[in-house]
DNA sequence: CGGAAAATGTACATAACTGTCAATTTTAAG
DNA sequence: CTTAAAATTGACAGTTATGTACATTTTCCG
């Protein structure tokens, strides 16, 4: 709202195309990321849009900045946090699965499924996929795991991440939190002391 | 090939249809299953697919009963095959993450894909992933695990396979081998006997 | 060989989308 | 109030797709 004003009083602005670019985005995989309907559901004249982007693969590259800006970013910072024992750290990184504003988990689908058809997207994909990954793994490392068995807990819980968010599940937080204390438990080796999960459940409320 | 001629000198069949679209379907995503880009590889006319469809939708239809087919139906015998033990009964299921007959882990993912542009085919995937973490849990439960622990495992030996297939990673068999022991041990709490590992990795060679 | 059924092809009618160009309108700044 | 830049628009040209109707070819069977 305040960009739209603050913009002066043109109707168009380059992010309000963006936005729209990634509501379709999340609605309708790629695809439905076109010029006309978006410029339909803005109520601008279509032909507007070329005079903020080239043309659409712009519009596309610009959606693939932002998401590349979000989503990878906040995980690794998760990862490098303050804890006392592993499994507080661990419970670090279950931040990003609850909290929206750490990692937007529809907008990550909809960029993974975007890469089926586009190899440029697949690569970009696989550079955060790693990067994410090792992130994790130093973690474990951090905490006197081996190497190898850091390496599959780190695999672990990312893959279980990234399918839970493939698997688009719609739950109620509290039905995701009551499964934590285990998930903790599988993807470390060791129970959560209560301190860490009181405090854990403290700021998810 | 058998098909083409078993089926007549007729070029077209509605399986060569089907398989043209999968192939396009596993390359381009939804949006790729074209009646005109297909018709063009399959060097047939256009308009000669509506002797075998009723339209487009038809086609798409036909791609998800084939999916529904194949991917479900395997892993959940898998978890009801014969094991002593529950790492022995975890490393039946892995059979489906190594095995292409088993499991089509591209198709896969391209169905995934296209549930982010359809609530039909979203459906369709929460149905099928209901049956087969029902199938893992049923499976913990057998070997005495209790209640809310074999739902969590189930969940992670689950996750974990869709978010391998979502990253879409290009390994050598050897390479995910080499993590199988780890992978036995978080997803069940048990180090798996050599006895066993043996036996697995003499079937995957 | 002849003819019905199966399959293919051509022509036509429509729809949606992309991008360029030359007006035209709107806004802010002097 | 003027003016130049910013933003918007309609008209045009081109591409790609869908589906229907009708004519034509190919195959198989008697």
């Amino acid at each position: 709202m305040e960009q739209q004003t603050q913009n002066g009083g043109w109707r168009g602005s380059s992010d309000i195309w963006l936005n729209a670019a990634y509501d379709a985005l999340l609605e309708t995989g790629v695809d439905g990321v076109k010029i006309q309907p978006l410029a339909k559901r803005l109520d601008l004249s279509r032909t507007s849009f070329y005079w903020f982007f080239k043309d659409r693969q712009a519009l596309l590259d610009a959606l693939i900045a932002r998401w590349r800006q979000k989503n990878t970013g906040n995980l690794i910072a998760q990862t490098e946090s303050y804890a006392e024992t592993v499994t507080e750290a661990m419970l670090n990184v279950f931040d990003c699965w609850l909290k929206p504003d750490l990692f937007d988990a529809p907008f990550e689908f909809a960029i993974r499924s975007w890469a089926v058809q586009s190899p440029t997207v697949l690569t970009e994909i696989q550079t955060a996929d790693q990067q994410r990954l090792d992130a994790l793994k130093q973690m474990f490392l951090r905490f006197g795991q081996n190497e190898q068995l850091a390496d599959v807990r780190a695999r672990t819980i990312y893959l279980v991440q990234i399918g839970y968010i493939s698997m688009q599940t719609q739950e109620a937080l509290t039905d995701r939190l009551h499964r934590i204390p285990e998930y903790v438990e599988i993807f470390t080796g060791q129970q959560p002391e209560q301190r860490e999960l009181d405090r854990f459940f403290a700021r998810h409320s």
